[in-house]
DNA sequence: AAATCTCCCTGTAGGC
DNA sequence: TGCCTACAGGGAGATT
């Protein structure tokens, strides 16, 4: 599934050929997304220009001349550049057409995905607006994270995986992120001490960084991703490996279900 | 307020 | 071999 680092590479890669152009037309074939396709991506798109690019957590926001329009990929999507006209396959639910002969289609088969307009300001946004910080920005440090957690008797996983907390950390990094600090994923977050929410901060950062670096190449030419990009199984310590021997101390790794999420760990390596 | 549950969807893996 | 079922998962919104 598209992680942070996927969502950026995929963002870096739309953004020269999309950026300045003049869309001309929208089509949408299949608008039942996670929520409908909004109208004004058919209704009011045509004839505006794309202005700038950016990402916040797993958003990728276009601007322009008339608002924002803001994608998810769900855990399925993807988006591609390709001549206007090349057929459409299955799950190939949207194209914004451009002057230059080029489109951008979104393709997403579980429509985990969502494509929505904002005509304000879109920092505002109901889905942008309460968002915590970038894993990999200055503000998401030791003293963010211990004061957030004070108080909490969540999960410490199902913390670090509240997008509201800190934005982008999946449930692949969040498996991996606690076995690299060595704390347990049903630790309460509340009792995580400060030392070792230093720790956990710079695990996931880590890890998000990491991944980025690697992520270009497993999406460099925009062909869908099948979900499984390859640097994930040669590099995963714990993720996808419940039953199987911890790469640190040779013991079992178990695997739990946490809040419907597949958690795996070393009882003896995470305390 | 915080924690937990539900739901959206389909490709894939596993069982028989 | 082929069919059938269970499962995975981001994350908002409802419920407890």
């Amino acid at each position: 599934m598209p992680e942070l680092p996927e969502v950026e590479t995929s963002r870096r890669g739309i953004d020269p050929h999309i950026c300045g152009r003049t869309i001309t037309r929208s089509i949408v074939r299949q608008s039942r997304l996670r929520w409908p396709v909004s109208a004004q991506i058919t209704a009011l798109l045509p004839g505006q220009t794309v202005l700038s690019t950016r990402r916040r957590g797993k958003y990728i926001l276009i601007e322009t001349t008339a608002g924002h329009i803001i994608i998810h990929l769900g855990m399925s999507g993807s988006v591609r550049i390709l001549p206007i006209g090349m057929a459409p396959a299955k799950h190939d639910h949207v194209d914004i057409e451009f002057g230059h002969g080029q489109m951008l289609r979104y393709t997403d088969p579980r429509r985990f995905g969502c494509i929505l307009w904002s005509g304000d300001a879109i920092d505002e946004h109901p889905l942008l607006a309460s968002l915590g910080p970038e894993p990999l920005a200055d503000e998401f440090d030791t003293d963010y994270l211990f004061r957030r957690s004070r108080g909490r008797r969540v999960p410490v996983k199902s913390f670090i995986m509240d997008s509201h907390v800190v934005v982008g950390v999946g449930n692949i990094y969040a498996n991996e992120a606690l076995f690299m600090a060595g704390i347990r994923p049903l630790a309460e977050a509340g009792s995580v001490s400060r030392a070792r929410m230093a720790r956990l901060v710079a695990c996931i950062r880590q890890v998000i960084a990491h991944a980025i670096t690697v992520g270009g190449t497993t999406l460099r030419d925009f062909v869908g991703s099948d979900g499984k990009p390859g640097y994930f199984k040669q590099s995963l310590l714990v993720y996808g490996r419940g039953g199987e021997a911890c790469k640190q101390c040779g013991g079992t790794l178990q695997e739990v279900r946490l809040s419907g999420r597949s958690t795996v760990f070393c009882k003896r390596c995470q305390r």
